[in-house]
DNA sequence: CGGCATACTCTCTTTTGGGTAAGTATAAAT
DNA sequence: ATTTATACTTACCCAAAAGAGAGTATGCCG
């Protein structure tokens, strides 16, 4: 994809109705957060997880968060919830197409990170080093 | 892309060693977050713009989450910001590279939340009625 | 009888995010 | 002389987000 081609895809996506354009970016907050994307991505490696299972390898994510970052998931249709009536309980979780279709669209995201954290790295202490070069006299 | 491809493609990404892992996940909650998405976005459509300016665009966002995001996006190298020595004061801000590559790898999210949000918002009010239909009784 | 396992839920506390409003510097315009 | 424009910075404050930790239900296993 060219820059052009970006920035055209881009201006058309602000061109239209500006409730259109409310409702995407509210979406993208509510989407664009770190569990969700983690999880995600988890349940498009492994398809079907159980709630543990998820929060082994989620790392560091509290029950409470990840409870509440599925029932989100669930409620926009991201995610199906099954059940199972045993003891101790079993609940699965899994991807609607819905869910993988954003995973998809993030994928690129992931990517980008993966091949450009070094060069992020690297801005970062060029930034404080210049930072400390301006106090320093 | 098929979902095998997708699986598979995330799947190579943990494969590598949790330093990495860990690392890139830090990026993302860095960087996908409402407001540097929102800049990213105006600032490839608009290429270059003023301070005061990307406020506008933003909509509602305060003077105070505005340098702040910015100071982040140079600090990561996302952004540059040059500072012209007129008064009234001048700043203009431009992605670099990487700020663009962040872009593309974003489009991807912006076209899936366009696309989707009705499903979504479908979604949110089944999950309501469903809700409201087992506590009915 | 006493754990153990699982998927929560609830409460309490701490942390963070983010808003508001005021202050700063300075040249040009009125 | 006062106002205006611009891009901040600082201080203060509140509400929401998130973490910690305990509690719950229940059948099976020893």
């Amino acid at each position: 994809m060219t820059d052009d081609t970006l920035r055209q895809e881009l201006r058309d996506l602000s061109d239209t109705d500006p409730k259109v354009d409310r409702l995407v970016e509210e979406l993208i907050g509510r989407v664009a957060d770190k569990w969700t994307m983690l999880l995600v991505e988890i349940l498009t490696e492994r398809e079907c997880c159980r709630f543990g299972e998820l929060g082994r390898a989620c790392g560091g994510i509290s029950q409470k968060m990840l409870t509440q970052t599925l029932r989100a998931m669930e409620r926009d249709g991201l995610v199906t919830r099954t059940v199972y009536a045993v003891v101790p309980p079993k609940v699965e979780y899994r991807l609607t197409d819905l869910g993988l279709g954003l995973s998809k669209a993030f994928c690129g995201v992931w990517l980008w990170a993966e091949e450009n954290y070094e060069r992020i790295e690297l801005a970062r202490s060029d930034y404080t080093e210049r930072r400390e070069a301006k106090t320093k006299y």
